[in-house]
DNA sequence: TATAGTATTGAATCCGAGC
DNA sequence: CGCTCGGATTCAATACTAT
């Protein structure tokens, strides 16, 4: 989508509430058959574990309140069963949870909405910081689509074909041999027969990959938890259509609404959280959209900003088998392996670059990383430029090495430091 | 991994065993706390729905075989609880479940396994061939993940950074705050306290992007619902040692089998069906393994491919909206839009290219697909190469744009054609 | 040996005909 | 009117055959 056609709705003429109350009260007074889109997002299962902070330091009202499974498995049943009532005949829900409960909240859906009714597992995945565990890391979470008929309001979206597709082949006529199974249909002559159609593209998958909030992102409200805007970009679009109204029964910060209201949709938002609705409120005012550098440019991109200009660079990295670093002047990366149990830190030195004055930042960069051992290497544009002319600064833990002779890194780092 | 690595151990002093009986029985017979690493992969619960023929066209043994949610569900808890009691204190099971029954067995496992050893669910997802929906495309399934202690034995992989990864700043040290927030430490004079500790990479996420086994490769067996090597292959490294014991007791084709005798682990295979068994009995005499283009080079790598060396080719079909073709030597792709209601072919003549002889291949390559129409763009390294300079062939059907007209194609196409 | 072009085919899913 | 059954359609690969 464009920025355009986002901005057309940036006025007040679109209708949404949004309320401060406890959302199975609010429920009952919303009329049957009224809503074409649910979008729950309710606090998540972790029985106290998780003391979520705001801006404020104030332990918000978005901790959990539930004692045990029970009282929430009732809570979210009592909850499904208004939304389903409140829903139009053609309209559907989607249910985010994390991996505690997904297996409950499913097994309600199924009791509420019906087996039947289920169209997808959507799995929203991103990367995350990492954290030590005993078990994998922990990136994605599930987000269940039910419909309330099998008459349900969709709009696939259509991506582009993977780059292995032999497009050209799939026009192909298809039949069956005398097994059932599949085969491409021949002319009498005993050619292939082919026949032009509009391809549309693949239609949209239920694994999403879609980058985590960035904690600095310009999006972020200040509210735990805060859902990224493509998510429910992606959900309003398919769900709904222009005009139609969506429902958040647990809006939290309000993405949300600032998606259904810049889409042109009609919303609803319930929130029991008095600060939550405020920042709704405000949020509502003014949206901010951050798409990531990632959605905008794909992940590849970055890898030119790492480098720079600077190909040769790149092609060090793999050739000496070491990691970049960047946003740092005087470093530029660090070996993969260790040398005698210390980590190594690499500098390329440009030909620009005045060797002393980058061997004293270097020298600096690696002392407060607590790196003993150093290697520069020397990388111009040319062959001459890729030799130390000027006279070495003499220094213990750093070694100095042309771009020629990377190959002999390890060998050249094992006599310098034998004496270590 | 290496395929030396992979080879080291195709020898016959592996010791395993293939067994042809129902599951349930067999598992009575193996010794308790003598497994390391359980895999399931029952049939799915399909209820009939779907017909799976081998390659000799035979309907398996392998559809299902329960008439109801209920005769299922007892049926898996009683795996279970066989599987949990051969399991050694340190073992794992891994369940593969896909949509219809996910949260069903979650639920047993955590009756069984219990909840607090629940540790990752897993997600593989994947690419295939696509139908039209009412919901989104379904490309995923679920793997859960349960220990049968907290003291599980465990080997987290670790994989390279994000490009985007501050990987210096990540070696600071850091304490938390007052309020319980983490936070970079600090030395006494203010500045950012820094370790140099070798890290390691990024912990495996619980998402795997896994081609889907094509049906032409020749890790193939002939069995249907065959798994791919790389999937197991995974699950045994991260939670099994060499010489520990792996159990599959629906082993279908036997992909863990084959699995586990390659990377050094002991194997039990059970199934119910003779024709699995005899199948896997074979594969296991002399295991294939296909690494699949997309594992080996990346989704990416196939685009340059297409496109060749010609850059330009790229942004011209970017910029007329239209789709790629490849391995054509007269036909570069299709208008994504229709063209009265027919599909337009285009070809793009490098200035190598001889403008007759590829006109005729265009239009015996469009006229076999069926296409009313083509568009021929001229496309040369410099300005005078990006105009048509000979005389132009003249056919009916077929419009010559010269690179710097572009976008006027629709306009071009619309005067040419219509008198059709 | 490399490239162009052809042949498959799958734990899918819809739709419409036939009961 | 609700079933089931079969035909048509689908794309992401990879193998093979012919030049």
């Amino acid at each position: 989508m464009t920025q355009e056609s986002i901005k057309n709705y940036q006025d007040d003429s679109i209708s949404g509430r949004v309320i401060n109350d406890d959302c199975l009260i609010t429920l009952d007074s919303i009329p049957e058959d009224s809503i074409d889109l649910v979008y729950v997002d309710p606090p998540f299962f972790t029985q106290g574990k998780q003391k979520i902070l705001n801006k404020n330091n104030e332990i918000t009202a978005y901790d959990d309140i539930w004692d045990n499974k029970d009282h929430y498995m009732i809570w979210v049943k009592n909850l499904l069963i208004k939304l389903h009532k409140v829903l139009k005949e053609t309209g559907s829900v989607y249910f985010h949870c994390d991996w505690r409960t997904s297996h409950w909240i499913r097994q309600l859906l199924d009791e509420v909405f019906f087996y039947k009714n289920f169209r997808n597992e959507i799995i929203w995945t991103y990367k995350r910081w990492s954290t030590s565990s005993n078990s994998l890391q922990k990136s994605h979470q599930s987000i269940y689509f039910y419909s309330k008929t099998n008459n349900h309001k969709i709009n696939i979206i259509y991506e582009n074909y993977s780059s292995m597709t032999n497009l050209d082949q799939n026009w192909q006529g298809r039949g069956r041999d005398c097994h059932g199974r599949s085969i491409y249909k021949k002319k009498e002559n005993g050619e292939t027969e082919s026949y032009g159609k509009q391809k549309k593209g693949v239609p949209l998958r239920d694994v999403w990959d879609i980058p985590y909030l960035n904690p600095k992102a310009k999006e972020r409200v200040g509210y735990p938890n805060q859902k990224p805007f493509e998510l429910l970009e992606r959900i309003i679009r398919i769900s709904s259509a222009e005009g139609d109204t969506v429902l958040d029964p647990c809006c939290g910060s309000g993405t949300t609404l600032v998606a259904a209201k810049l889409l042109g949709r009609k919303y609803i938002g319930i929130d029991i959280s008095e600060s939550a609705i405020n920042i709704t409120k405000q949020r509502l005012k003014n949206p901010v959209v951050s798409r990531s550098c990632v959605t905008l440019n794909g992940r590849k991109s970055y890898s030119k900003w790492i480098y720079g200009n600077n190909k040769r660079k790149k092609e060090i990295f793999s050739k000496i088998n070491a990691k970049p670093v960047y946003r740092n002047k005087h470093l530029d990366g660090f070996l993969n392996h260790s040398f005698n149990d210390e980590v190594v830190g690499i500098k390329i030195l440009d030909n620009i670059e005045n060797i002393t004055e980058s061997t004293e930042g270097f020298k600096k960069a690696i002392r407060k990383r607590n790196c003993k051992y150093g290697v520069i290497i020397k990388n111009g544009s040319s062959i001459q430029q890729n030799l130390f002319s000027d006279e070495l600064p003499n220094c213990d833990n750093i070694v100095y090495i042309n771009y020629g002779e990377i190959g002999l890194i390890e060998e050249k780092l094992g006599v310098l430091f034998k004496k270590f």
